[in-house]
DNA sequence: GTCTATACTTGGATAGAC
DNA sequence: GTCTATCCAAGTATAGAC
């Protein structure tokens, strides 16, 4: 499995064949069939691995954050780390790889709620209630953040620049320190 | 060409074969490489046509909106249009499938500047100048209008559900309008 | 320009020895 | 559980007849 994420990373969901990945594990290609069935559940399971693994970081990286300023803080680190780490590259290739098969595709829309649900609750515990009643409800500003990141992820391993996207979280980190002077939102966050 | 998109949008880009697409256009699997070389150069040749295609659409959308509230409307119903025709597909599987093949993918990214210029132009028509000045550059803006534009067109076509994109096109409506009302912005946009 | 035929490669998946 | 060996399908690309 650790053979198959580092794979997904350096030749995408095109170059992730059993072969392939037997090969980087040092073993046989038969062992993928004998153990997941087939390539996709291979890919799904490591989709699980990576998604755990990053969920671990994050929830760690927000849950220390106490202002809104801060949470643009860690959105714009991890999102690096995302960047950095091929993470990102990982869940991309499988999202747009696995689109393809709607069998595939199902699975891996299935393992993005679980992303969606996270970035709901930390919408909910970083934004003041009467804040959110006056825009968009925590679902929609959910959903919206997830394929902001997701198109940042695109577009950033697509041409090769991370500078452009974390221009934006740069200037979302103004953007709430500003509207945190003006008293619009409130510098710290609540309970949860 | 007609075929390649046809197939893109059907079968996705790992569909997407001299085979398969030759078949599908009624002719010899050997003429595409006679023609384009390869089945990257006619991804990429369709790709532009599909560019172009939606381009002039925009275009012309873009051109009749006179306020923030028909923009939205408009960047609503192309949107959605996007979805029904396929055109997201093949553009989001052509981004995906790509990054691959780096060279493959450096096409595509010079593809996608072509949109980003777009967004740029309409934001720098549509926004004032001032509100600008005060929030962001109409370049990092645009980028993160297509970059959401995108992360939304996967996300739609993963889970085949295009309502939690469009409620967001909705809610984007009705905050400019509230912010129309109150002043913040203007009701109708200057000249170009 | 379009066709047939073909060489070559790669991939998914299975059977069976150990 | 792991290996070798193998089958079969599908892909890219080219050569050559027409």
């Amino acid at each position: 499995m650790d053979a198959a994420i580092d794979v997904l990373r350096t030749d995408g969901y095109h170059g992730a064949s059993a072969r392939r990945i037997a090969t980087r594990a040092g073993c046989n290609q038969g062992l993928v069939f004998y153990h997941f069935g087939s390539v996709a559940n291979l890919l799904l399971a490591a989709l699980d691995a990576v998604s755990a693994d990053r969920m671990e970081r994050y929830s760690a990286a927000v849950s220390h954050a106490a202002s809104l300023v801060e949470l643009t803080d860690v959105a714009a680190a991890v999102f690096e780390e995302d960047l950095d780490s091929g993470y990102a590259k990982v869940l991309v290739e499988l999202i747009a790889g696995g689109s393809g098969d709607p069998a595939f595709g199902a699975g891996v829309a299935a393992r993005m709620e679980t992303w969606t649900a996270f970035a709901q609750s930390a919408v909910t515990g970083a934004v003041d209630p009467m804040m959110l009643a006056a825009t968009a409800p925590a679902s929609e500003v959910a959903y919206a953040i997830v394929a902001l990141y997701l198109g940042l992820e695109m577009l950033s391993h697509l041409d090769g620049d991370r500078d452009k996207a974390l221009a934006l979280f740069g200037r979302a980190r103004t953007m709430a320190a500003l509207a945190g002077a003006l008293g619009i939102i409130p510098t710290t966050r609540g309970d949860e």
